[in-house]
DNA sequence: CAAAAAAAATGACTTAAATCAGCTTTGAAT
DNA sequence: ATTCAAAGCTGATTTAAGTCATTTTTTTTG
């Protein structure tokens, strides 16, 4: 695995630049960006923010994969969505005014940059790209949520799994597949033992093969049809 | 029930705008959001717009009730939200920039307004209030859907029923609440025989009662009790 | 590297909720 | 007022998925 730590990142020259809400800010934007942040790194299973907390600021990460979950009754998470490199984190809140109703979570090493909540929200109101970008951002997202919603109500456990496993290959980018059963359960919405069961059928069709806890996907194109998609 | 008919609304004299996102307008913001939209009579079950079109406006709900919804695969509706007087419907999928990932259609008899794509646009770019408005307001949404997802996976259907009959019995403020039990099904998620049957079992224990299709909640606490909150 | 702890896997059993089929009531339209 | 389709309701049956208990494997840490 990439070795990481703690390391000076200059939004300049930062890989995760481009894919994310900053893409487009100019030399003198980025400059005033690199100035008002700060970099961090973090160890696995280190929160970024928990639920009830006020939000101080944003988290953009640089490196790294993040988990976002809700708590139901007894505590059990709920994930949500799983960022990766060039998403900014924790800015949802910041607009409602309310106390976090998600919490952020590291699932690896990352490293990871904060911007002030005050400074943030400058570079929103005079900025009229950064805005546009992210009311585009906060319309798709609750679009794609609808998706969640209507595929946690009328789909079954096999096919919620096989969607999981390709949006995860996505999001790992060639890269295994690496998260506990629990958190995967918790991303499908299901128990930890039925989600072991449904993988084992899923590598008996060669869709996907283990590599103790890695996953290898050998066959999207069968998981999203198995999917229904 | 209260005779509904295709009227002239003046923003002025509006009894929703003061809960709506238009709620901080002064007088000329007021008249010139009155110069730009035009008012609509829809009878009961008109759609506003339907998944897959583009967004050519905003609609403003005077008066009435509207589910929004999506379809999973057999065409089944997924009820996400029910809008009522005051709420903005159709704005989302404007920043986006996509089609309509969702759908609207009226549940009752209603009158509403519209508000042509360009005109509400350039409200927002003009008018901070509104725009900080809209951002809270999709940010707060954005948490309720993490909220609506977790419940989806973690509760039993009967919690959820449960959980939805007090939501409604907000929505319809007082009235009694007036939804086909497919439409009650489908914003649970269950099947409608299941909801049926969950619906005596709450008469039984005398948390409802039934009145034809229209259901009178007579133990709200009781209910949110039953749903574990 | 060994020991301990955590996570993964398997088996047996239970149950909530879906499905299917048929019957009854309601309310909309003539 | 009568008719007819849509909506509501009930019963019987099936099944997907949860729960609980135990064993095996992997990962972490001293």
């Amino acid at each position: 695995m990439l070795e990481k730590s703690h390391k000076h990142v200059t939004c300049a020259t930062c890989g995760a630049k481009k894919d994310s809400l900053f893409g487009s800010f100019c030399g003198a934007e980025t400059s005033n960006l690199d100035e008002h942040k700060t970099c961090n790194y973090y160890k696995k299973n280190q929160p970024l923010f928990i639920e009830g907390s006020l939000p101080r600021g944003v988290f953009c990460i640089n490196e790294g994969k993040v988990k976002i979950f809700t708590r139901g009754e007894e505590g059990k998470e709920q994930i949500i969505h799983i960022a990766k490199q060039g998403e900014i984190v924790g800015f949802r809140a910041m607009f409602s005014g309310e106390a976090y109703k998600v919490a952020a979570t590291t699932l690896e090493e990352c490293n990871i940059c904060f911007i002030n909540k005050t400074d943030f929200l400058d570079m929103v109101d005079t900025n009229q790209v950064l805005r546009n970008g992210i009311m585009r951002e906060l319309s798709k997202e609750l679009a794609d949520r609808a998706t969640f919603i209507t595929n946690m109500a009328q789909k079954s456990v096999r096919e919620r799994l096989a969607f999981a496993l390709a949006m995860l290959d996505d999001i790992y980018e060639g890269e295994m597949i690496n998260l506990t059963r629990e958190d995967m359960a918790n991303f499908v919405g299901t128990a930890t033992e039925t989600l072991i069961r449904l993988l084992k059928d899923f590598k008996d069709d060669n869709l996907i093969e283990t590599h103790a806890r890695k996953i290898e996907i050998l066959d999207k194109k069968g998981l999203l049809d198995l999917a229904g998609l």
